[in-house]
RNA sequence: GCGCCCAUCGUCUAUCGGUUAGGACUCCAGGUUUUCAUCCUGGCAAGAGGGGUUCGACUCCCCUUGGGCGUGCCA
């Protein structure tokens, strides 16, 4: 009997003020995987002196997670206030030869650079490795690393560096094939006691390296270890880095698997790494593909959907969007696109996420949307309905019996809350006739008098569905043209709009007096034909 | 430039060597409907290119092309 340990997945996003949609789905995938597995979500907040990462940003944050019923389980950690914990690791690598300070050429001061490994469980041999060096600038070989010169195909010079690690049984030579250096152990290397600069180097042979994980989505990845230099993990100001800070902290919520974006692969190499330097087994990794727009771009502000508050203020549902999200980089398998939450944490797992980027589709999740709210309870959709319509003027102050009976007419014919635009002729008398609605419809041959005919007849006729239909009915009947034929006539004078929801009914949610004065308002001023200008 | 990764309809995706390559959105046509929407029916539409491996490749391997990410004392 195998145990498994219980599943710690986490959300570390830095609050910034936006949630942006990438770190939601992030989010999304992580709380998915815990539910999933019956495991514990938790909430890192990545706060660290950052001028943006103020209380308003926070709040931004937990909002965006509760309106999309993300909850947390434990304590929320919060990064700034582990400083002291992230330096005291600093200072552990230090006193282990795992770090070094350096101080920087610009005249910053001293920072604290993580070295790689001269040794770990995470290399892999690759085999022997020769680069072309070009010989006009001298190769240094320290204990921070390599610094040399690529031939660019031009013959140009082209600065390069790594870490010493990388470059485990190098040899220098010079175009007369003499060997000029060779780091035979790096002990006194390592130890600062030696540095070299060597000239006139055209070649450098080494045995080539590589650090190695399994992604749980992407599989095998591997990166050379002279793609990799130290990295700074305590700044000049003596600010931790969030290399040392993120891993730091996942040790100490005892993450057991780090779900985040695509952007993050490079950074797990060294987080490996720096783990591995600290004492701790690393946790599995699975790195989510990127959402892109509808370019095919990675989305920035400039897209404007780029964040979970954009979706709300447009009206969306935050199931809807949950939903839709979800579907970016992953698919259940079977043809269901429509999952409750309970079908999702059912059905996710994170071998079925795709590793290629995706593209949102605002239709896409439009329609998703529809059925969403179609489905809605109608107290629900008159609440969100009610704050989309507070958007606009004539929407705030509005009569509760006929709001209500706007919604459930409404409700299936709602793509999004902020489609309540539409709703104006019910609360208000400022309207904006449709030019083509008016010029199609009430300036015909025929409709001023038919018109006229029938407002007399409503001004006694019950306001009743049937019975206004059976007066409408009579008018068309007496002028000899098909039933039915008078119905847009009559909305666009009575509503502006040539679209909407069964005219009748409409009829009798705007009342008879309200009605009337808007044929009359139509017969007067509307249906007169305008001369033609110009053709 | 170098490194890592990715590649099925316009978009999101299914397919884990043998399928008429399926579904959804969009779009088009038809039906239902007092208009619109919903709903129903049907249609358009895909394995980037080139080499291998195999009896057989969208699926495995290589190259090319295209795209993303990374290459900070940002996170």
């Amino acid at each position: 009997m195998v145990e498994t340990k219980t599943v710690r997945v986490r959300f570390a996003p830095s609050p910034t003020g936006h949630v942006h949609i990438g770190n939601i789905r992030a989010a999304i995938f992580n709380w998915l995987y815990a539910r999933h597995t019956g495991g514990v979500f938790l909430l890192r907040v990545e706060d660290t002196d950052l001028e943006r990462s103020t209380d308003e940003a926070k709040a931004t944050l937990r909002e965006a997670m509760e309106w999309l019923r993300l909850d947390v389980d434990g304590e929320v950690m919060y990064q700034s206030e582990r400083r002291a914990a992230h330096l005291a690791a600093a200072g552990e690598l230090e006193a282990s030869g795992s770090a070094y300070a350096l101080e920087s050429a610009a005249g910053r001061g001293t920072a604290v650079y993580f070295r790689i490994p001269w040794n770990s469980k995470a290399y892999e041999e690759v085999g022997p490795a020769r680069l072309e060096v070009h010989p006009d600038v001298p190769l240094t070989v320290s204990h921070a690393g390599v610094q040399y010169a690529l031939v660019s195909k031009k013959g140009k010079a082209v600065e390069a560096s790594g870490c010493l690690a990388a470059f485990k049984g190098l040899r220098l030579y010079d175009a007369d094939d003499h060997c000029l250096y060779e780091l035979a152990s790096p002990e006194t290397v390592l130890a600062g006691k030696a540095d070299f600069t060597v000239k006139n180097v055209v070649r450098m042979e080494f045995q080539r390296r590589q650090v190695v994980f399994d992604d749980l989505v992407k599989g095998r990845m591997s990166k050379p270890l002279d793609g990799i230099k130290d990295l700074v993990i305590v700044r000049s100001n003596g600010a931790p880095v969030f290399h040392l800070a993120n891993v730091c902290d996942d040790v100490v919520q005892e993450i057991t698997h780090i779900i985040r974006g695509d952007d993050h692969v490079e950074n797990t190499f060294r987080h490996i790494l720096l783990l591995d330097a600290l004492g701790h087994t690393p946790p599995a990794y699975a790195h989510l593909p990127m959402i892109v727009n509808a370019q095919g771009k990675p989305y920035s502000k400039r897209d404007g959907d780029a964040y979970v508050g954009d979706f709300r203020s447009r009206g969306f549902d935050p199931d809807a969007l949950f939903n839709y999200l979800t579907l970016l980089g992953w698919a259940p398998g079977d043809d269901r696109e429509k999952l409750s939450r309970e079908e999702l944490i059912a059905a996710f797992t994170l071998q079925r996420v795709r590793s290629a980027p995706s593209q949102m589709d605002l239709k896409k999740l439009a329609h998703m949307n529809s059925q969403y709210l179609a489905e809605l309870p109608l107290e629900t959709f008159m609440a969100e309905a009610r704050e989309a319509l507070a958007e606009h003027p004539w929407g705030r102050d509005v009569d509760e019996a006929l709001f209500k009976s706007v919604c459930s007419l409404f409700q299936s014919r709602t793509q999004l809350y902020s489609d309540v635009a539409v709703w104006v002729y019910f609360f208000s008398d400022e309207l904006e006739y449709d030019p083509k609605g008016v010029r199609k419809f009430l300036q015909k041959e025929g409709v001023q008098e038919m018109l006229t005919t029938l407002r007399g007849r409503l001004e006694s006729t019950p306001f009743e569905e049937g019975p206004i239909e059976a007066a409408i009915h009579t008018v068309e009947n007496e002028n000899e043209i098909k039933e039915g034929k008078l119905n847009q006539p009559i909305r666009v004078a009575v509503t502006a709009t040539m679209v909407g929801a069964g005219l009748y009914e409409t009829m009798v949610l705007l009342g008879k007096e309200r009605s009337l004065a808007r044929l009359d308002y139509a017969i007067e001023n509307l249906c007169a034909r305008e001369e033609a200008q110009g053709e």
